[in-house]
DNA sequence: TCTAGACAAACGAACGTTCGTTCGTCTACA
DNA sequence: TGTAGACGAACGAACGTTCGTTTGTCTAGA
């Protein structure tokens, strides 16, 4: 007899989907409960609080996003494919942790101001790994020579970060098609 | 004396305002009241329901929307001339209306079935208007003629649509030189 | 010019429901 | 037998909404 006794991950888990499909305030515990198949009361048996569980969602994104530049700009190479590589690593984030990814991008504002401010430091930080790299392509005259720093960086951020309101990965662009029609764009746009 | 009676269009405008900024389900009505200086109980004799309030604010974002592409669409030209009026209009749909836009964008999927699928119609036909002029420039050999129609006009709208959760308009970078960022980027993303 | 009536806007109490959360109890496994 | 997990009743607060009433302004007729 195989018991299902629900984990504190378990919990999160399930956080992370509801926010994602309903919003946070669309969210009740009891909501959360059911799709445990508890009660939204027994959900503090492994959670202090709702808002904790937004914060462990979100952290857990940011932390992905964080692991996933520091990968990428550890690749040697061009601007552009190291571009490639934090492209594919973003698309890999988003695509392998639908759920989580959605709530760090569209729920992460409703955390209070603490959380906030931390997140949004990370959110900097991340958006410095794609600055990096544009400024080597400007600077080794691969990318022109008039390409805006702050803006390209947050233009590309902006594609990558539409992907989870459009993608489906059952459609007719899989995965490695839709990494390439992206790092086709953003060179391009860069050069 | 100035009376000051608040109109259903106060309202709504307020309404926009707080479903930007806080959401749909963390905006209550004593919120939105508090705001006109009301109590919650008298926006009645303005509105049926809440879920009135947004689809009003939602349908004005997707009418100011269509106005704009189809006014771009009357320009003559070249691709990337017609492709710059497109992301003129909508930067100025946005930045005059940001409360309505972010609305518009973030908010749209709470409503029910049927205003939903409106909505979606609507911003179908708006992302025709993108994928026409592209193809111009496919075929009449200014843009590349590889480009992927689908993915190309999605790309570019997602630069657009995220421009409300970046730009302040009082910060260094003015509404022309946004615009002509998002032209030359897009076009050379394109070419 | 004065006034009676109509009207929309706003009030404020109250409705039933849902919210996040607490707590004492029970149960199943180690 | 001890303990972690789940229960389920209960809490106070907040939710969207209703409703009878009050307020202030505009208009028509005397």
């Amino acid at each position: 007899m195989v018991t299902a006794r629900n984990t504190r991950d378990d919990v999160v888990k399930a956080a992370g989907r509801l926010f994602a499909e309903r919003g946070y305030h669309g969210t009740s515990m009891r909501d959360l409960g059911k799709e445990l198949g508890l009660l939204g009361s027994s959900l503090y048996s492994h959670v202090e609080s709702k808002q904790d569980l937004l914060v462990d969602v979100v952290q857990e994104g940011s932390q992905l996003f964080e692991a996933s530049a520091e990968h990428a700009l550890a690749v040697a190479g061009s601007a552009a494919k190291r571009m490639g590589a934090l492209i594919a690593g973003h698309v890999d984030v988003v695509l392998d942790n639908l759920d989580v990814a959605r709530t760090f991008l569209n729920e992460a504002h409703m955390l209070d101001d603490e959380h906030r401010g931390r997140i949004i430091e990370a959110r900097d930080h991340y958006e410095n790994a794609f600055r990096s790299v544009i400024r080597q392509g400007v600077l080794d005259g691969s990318f022109r020579s008039d390409v805006n720093l702050k803006t390209a960086s947050i233009f590309i951020l902006s594609v990558l970060n539409a992907i989870e309101r459009w993608y489906h990965p059952d459609g007719v662009l899989d995965r490695r098609a839709l990494v390439d029609e992206l790092t086709g764009f953003a060179v391009a746009g860069l050069s």
